[in-house]
DNA sequence: TATCATCCCGCGCTCAAGGT
DNA sequence: ACCTTGAGCGCGGGATGATA
């Protein structure tokens, strides 16, 4: 029997043993987030400064990185992203913002149609401020329909509608996204869980979370981890990309009941302490094909905490997302 | 049972960016 | 140069679990 058909007969508790079995064993990450975290807190004031010299410009949106996050007391560089896609870098060096195309220029013409050509010129000039207005009147669309960034899109939708602090006009409320000084941030872990192969050891070149945010309102706020799919069929039902998710949150509870904890959870965007009991909420994200609800608010135990299952279904049309039902 | 702490959200203000 | 739009932020309210 394949791999893959044994993992879909796993229940989630043995789920859970394999990804705490994987991050005992391994304990190479422990020093290594340790270190992404005091990096992180000591950048946080400088982000949030070069970040205030500029205002986002949907539907382009910014990324911070780890290794750009732990750089940015000498420069910042943030990702320019369109549909989720990379189109610029832009830079924050001695207060001066710059924007450059250089790494992005092919892919700009060819999926794009963008042929805007910027070297690192002032984020006032003329050609950046056509840029923008380029990707802004532009059909939001792109030239080919590969399927790895029609994930990122919906991704990118997800990440817009959950960022709304007005609830007038927002399709979930009582959601937060898990930004850095308000810039989207992809959560890394060590373990690579794509439900292609078997849960893996990986090092710096782990998975990335692909929404990690806040969920609920006062003392009920749990972090979240949110696993996208831009498909939901057969070969990859909701309960696949559920245990994706729970797997990483297993990992950030080791990573928040490790040495280092406390400062995640300040990063996480939580003021006061860990509870003793954490909640963290494991999420599928995805299109309503399939909408499998049986798991809905099922919690399963890690030590004293507990993971807790949740579903998110929509319709996607290539460019926005409608019909939410959730168990959020 | 009452109080406390801690989040998201509503409101209103400031200011960046674009249009004219 | 002025007006419009909307991003970003601080403050306070309300909801909620923890604690005693």
């Amino acid at each position: 029997m394949p791999a893959k058909e044994i993992r879909h007969m796993m229940n989630i508790d043995v789920i859970i043993n394999e990804a705490q079995k994987l991050l005992s064993e391994n304990s190479e990450w422990l020093e290594r987030y340790n270190g992404y975290a005091e990096n992180l807190l000591a950048n946080l004031d400088v982000i949030k400064l070069n970040r205030s010299k500029f205002n986002e410009f949907p539907p382009l949106y910014f990324y911070i990185s780890t290794s750009n996050a732990k750089n940015a007391k000498l420069k910042l560089l943030l990702d320019v992203r369109y549909r989720g896609q990379s189109v610029a870098t832009l830079k924050v060096n001695k207060d001066i913002v710059t924007i450059s195309t250089k790494k992005q220029d092919d892919k700009n013409l060819r999926y794009f149609n963008c042929n805007i050509q910027l070297n690192d010129i002032a984020w006032q000039e003329t050609g950046a401020s056509e840029f923008r207005k380029f990707f802004k009147n532009r059909t939001y669309s792109r030239n080919d329909n590969n399927k790895k960034n029609e994930e990122h899109n919906v991704e990118n939708l997800l990440l817009s509608e959950f960022s709304k602090r007005n609830s007038k006009n927002k399709q979930i409320t009582g959601i937060q996204p898990i930004k850095i000084s308000g810039v989207r941030f992809g959560m890394p872990t060590p373990i690579s869980a794509s439900d292609h192969k078997e849960l893996t050891y990986a090092k710096h070149s782990g998975g990335g979370i692909d929404i990690f945010s806040r969920t609920g309102k006062g003392h009920a706020t749990y972090l979240t981890v949110i696993e996208v799919k831009d498909e939901n069929n057969s070969k990859e039902p909701p309960k696949d990309a559920l245990k994706q998710g729970i797997q990483y949150a297993v990992f950030i509870r080791e990573l928040l009941r490790s040495n280092c904890g406390k400062d995640w959870y300040k990063i996480f965007g939580f003021t006061g302490g860990i509870p003793k009991h954490l909640t963290i909420r494991a999420v599928c994200a995805m299109p309503d094909d399939n909408p499998d609800k049986s798991f809905e608010k099922q919690t399963y135990l890690i030590g004293d905490d507990k993971v807790e299952c949740h579903y998110i279904y929509f319709k996607y049309d290539g460019k926005q997302l409608t019909d939410f039902q959730t168990s959020l």
